[in-house]
DNA sequence: GACCTTGTTGAATTTCGATTCAACAGCCAC
DNA sequence: GTGGCTGTTGAATCGAAATTCAACAAGGTC
């Protein structure tokens, strides 16, 4: 009847599981049940998996930071013109929406790092990675001359990462008039001031016509 | 022995209670019987004057959120320098430390307001008004041509805002590095671009020579 | 095809916090 | 002072979720 997996194979399963039932119902307040019950199993299943939720919560919460990351890196990874790899992450980096599960998680994450330690320590490597990021990006822009920088990479990068995790909290708590789109806007206009560029994504040659999207 | 005390008194008690016993344990973590302990009483009691704790946990954050506002109006209220009322309400909108309860129960209820709409609500119109707070700074301070604008006012103030959240949450979660400090400073290098005024805040005459500080 | 190992269930048990409530104590009115 | 509110306690009860565990099923191995 039900499908036996194997270890790995079900561990993964279980964090995903994990991953939504913390969306919903909240990274402590999530009941054993609610993660095995998106599991499709039942609470013992996940017990044998893991004794002790919280070492699960966490693994999963790892594992979607680490995605969030990862997704970030890879959408810019072939694009060599600054200024569209600027333009791209600042967009990575926010919500698409009030139900955006990844970002909805990490606000839950936020949450509990003013009690949580281990949570605080998984956020502020994030924050720092994504500082990282951006001042690589930067420093690229300036070198190409394509960038006027108005302060040190490392100060332009925390603001404009810090920009985008307080954009992203106002979305999830659903702003009634700052939406994604509008935080970018707002974003850019930090980005343009320090960049000294317009940062007008210049299009990308399309590849196929019927490829391309009207103005989302 | 135990002092009695009437029905308004001892709700202002039950706030300041709820409001240590979420800081301490988490908005919605917290016991009844920690509540309880924090206001020196028994769970029966708490529950004679709120039958519903998610009632009093309410009046606690909407309470926390009014005063952490109002203490910010009131730090500037009578200030007249556009510069100094800037410079001055940058630093009221971040934790003095890590263990800034305001800040803190601010972040918890960031936290949860991806679930909790009344608690988005709360959220968002903290914002706002905040916002306009900035607003009102940044246009004053532009009228009497102190400050250039390089941006729409309400930009500005929304970014201002945005990226005091957003230290607030890093300084909470013990970033080991970027202290109340690094943020300030962080913050001014945007405000400075933006508004074409460098921000140096111009000494308060001293009342008295004893009163004064070394630079913190 | 009997034998293990491993994952899973479901029901019994335990734990822990919320809830109820009868008794009681302080306070005010008269 | 006595009587009646009102706030408070502490013990009893209830309920919900975690935990345990004996039984069972699905694959793989020889």
């Amino acid at each position: 009847m039900k499908s036996r997996k194997s270890r790995a194979e079900r561990r993964q399963d279980l964090i995903e599981a994990a991953r939504r039932a913390m969306v919903q119902h909240g990274t402590d307040t999530v009941l054993l049940n609610q993660v095995a019950e998106q599991a499709g199993l039942t609470s013992g299943a996940v017990l044998y998996h893991y004794p002790d939720l919280r070492d699960l919560l966490l693994e999963a919460h790892h594992a979607g930071m680490e995605r969030f990351y990862e997704l970030r890196v890879k959408k810019i990874a072939d694009i060599s013109d600054p200024v569209r790899k600027l333009v791209l992450t600042i967009r990575s980096g926010l919500p698409t929406d009030a139900e955006d599960a990844d970002v909805r998680l990490l606000c839950e994450l936020g949450g509990a790092a003013g009690r949580n330690r281990v949570y605080a320590a998984l956020l502020t490597t994030l924050y720092d990675r994504q500082v990282s990021m951006y001042q690589m990006i930067l420093e690229v822009g300036a070198a190409q001359g394509v960038f006027t920088l108005a302060a040190d990479s490392q100060t332009i990068a925390r603001n404009l990462v810090a920009l985008e995790d307080a954009y992203g909290y106002r979305i999830v708590a659903r702003h009634p008039t700052l939406h994604a789109a509008e935080a970018v806007e707002l974003i850019l206009s930090y980005a343009r001031l320090v960049t000294g560029n317009p940062l007008e994504a210049p299009e990308e040659p399309a590849r196929s016509p019927r490829a391309r999207k009207p103005t989302a």
